[in-house]
DNA sequence: GTTTTTACTTTGACTACTCAAAGTATCTAA
DNA sequence: TTAGATACTTTGAGTAGTCAAAGTAAAAAC
């Protein structure tokens, strides 16, 4: 069975949104918002998709990935993030401006084409922004990192990973040199003001507002 | 503005089954053919293309790209070509095996990362099967080689280009070492038995069909 | 416990592409 | 110069995806 550009996306968004509110039913909005479609459109689709036994659906309750929905997604993700790392680690494109450009390639890229990308670049564990690529075989490593929200406070850490793809965001990240890999410590958290105070490598210190601060996951280096 | 990877492969089309029939407009049954679509479908699509002002269009006459359509043609091939050369050189597929991975690829490969391959590639003239690649200008060098049907005898040759993308035809060629690059030598050409003796670099002789031998283009080594 | 709001579904319509089959112009051949 | 074949166009219909707007169920507010 081959999937259609979009049906794949629908796959990959149910996905990637099922993951982060870790509710039985993902509400048909969520899914339109993350889509940029219309509620209406998403309901449309999400039947054909229900047909097909790629999800289960509940009127008015919301929807969820079968198993087979499921590894299709993670082979979506798969192609996605391989691509991403492609094209920064390969053909040198710059970090903040990867996931457009792999938002199409996504889906042209064959199983023989992923495999040999998967093999050049020595076979990844993550994408450019840190987030992990699933195995061919549809395994897909969970990692519990904490943000610089929640990390301890004084103690370096190591970016292991940014959630977001606004290319802005990403560049603003690049340019503070708050990428995964780099260095940092927290150096004070405060309460009412909404903000992180963060040392970087460079010695340098910047003040994050606490959805971007969010964003980013550390784990003590 | 951004053309359909419908629209972008009758232009494909277009350019190249206008190149090899010299005439002033291209019948649209050839165009229906090449695209392998029914003739209505055809129609259809060519007078949209017209009102885009991408093609001129004679009901009952024939088609025929203007400058315009020309242009986003050459580029769809450039992005082609590039692709084909990018999976034969760097991820090591096979050369009998690229056109179709190419074909969806084309369409997913933004101006940056064809720029990038283009790069990475160091800007190479032709592609694995010695077509030529359109630079980034719109300009396409016009080669004119002789085949082995018309080329001297008992002179050696090297082959520059082969023409047609059937995978079984292509992987045969490879198995006798009659590839873009390899040097060969016609031996006699049977006038009424259709057939070309060659001798390849190996040493070994093969007999091919005039079809065949018509597609293998050579230069005098 | 009724009303209002919110979230969702349904309906009707539109774009882009496709085919099958009926209709028409043109060319060929008698 | 008419008859038939060929090549093309037109028409009607279907699939995949989309939106706007009307309709409905459930939750929240009163």
């Amino acid at each position: 069975m081959t999937l259609s550009p979009t049906v794949e996306n629908y796959l990959k968004h149910l996905f990637t949104e099922q993951q982060d509110s870790d509710a039985e039913l993902l509400p048909m909005g969520k899914l339109a918002a993350a889509l940029a479609v219309t509620p209406g459109t998403a309901t449309t689709m999400v039947k054909t998709l229900a047909d097909a036994g790629l999800v289960t659906y509940e009127p008015r309750g919301g929807v969820r990935l079968t198993a087979r929905g499921e590894q299709h997604a993670l082979n979506v993700i798969r192609r996605h993030r391989v691509v991403e790392l492609f094209l920064v680690k390969v053909l040198g494109l710059d970090w903040s401006e990867v996931h457009a450009e792999a938002e199409k390639l996504e889906h042209a890229i064959s199983e023989k084409v992923l495999e040999k990308l998967d093999e050049l670049l020595g076979r990844p564990d993550c994408d450019p922004h840190g987030d992990p690529i699933p195995r061919a075989t549809g395994k897909l490593a969970v990692m519990q990192f904490k943000s610089l929200m929640e990390c301890e406070l004084g103690l370096p850490q190591r970016i292991m990973r940014v959630l977001g793809q606004d290319t802005g965001f990403l560049q603003t990240l690049h340019r503070l040199e708050l990428v995964p890999g780099a260095k940092v410590t927290v150096q004070t958290r405060a309460e009412f003001t909404d903000s992180v105070n963060v040392k970087t490598a460079g010695g340098k210190t910047t003040a994050l507002g606490a959805s971007a601060a969010a964003k980013i996951l550390v784990q003590p280096a």
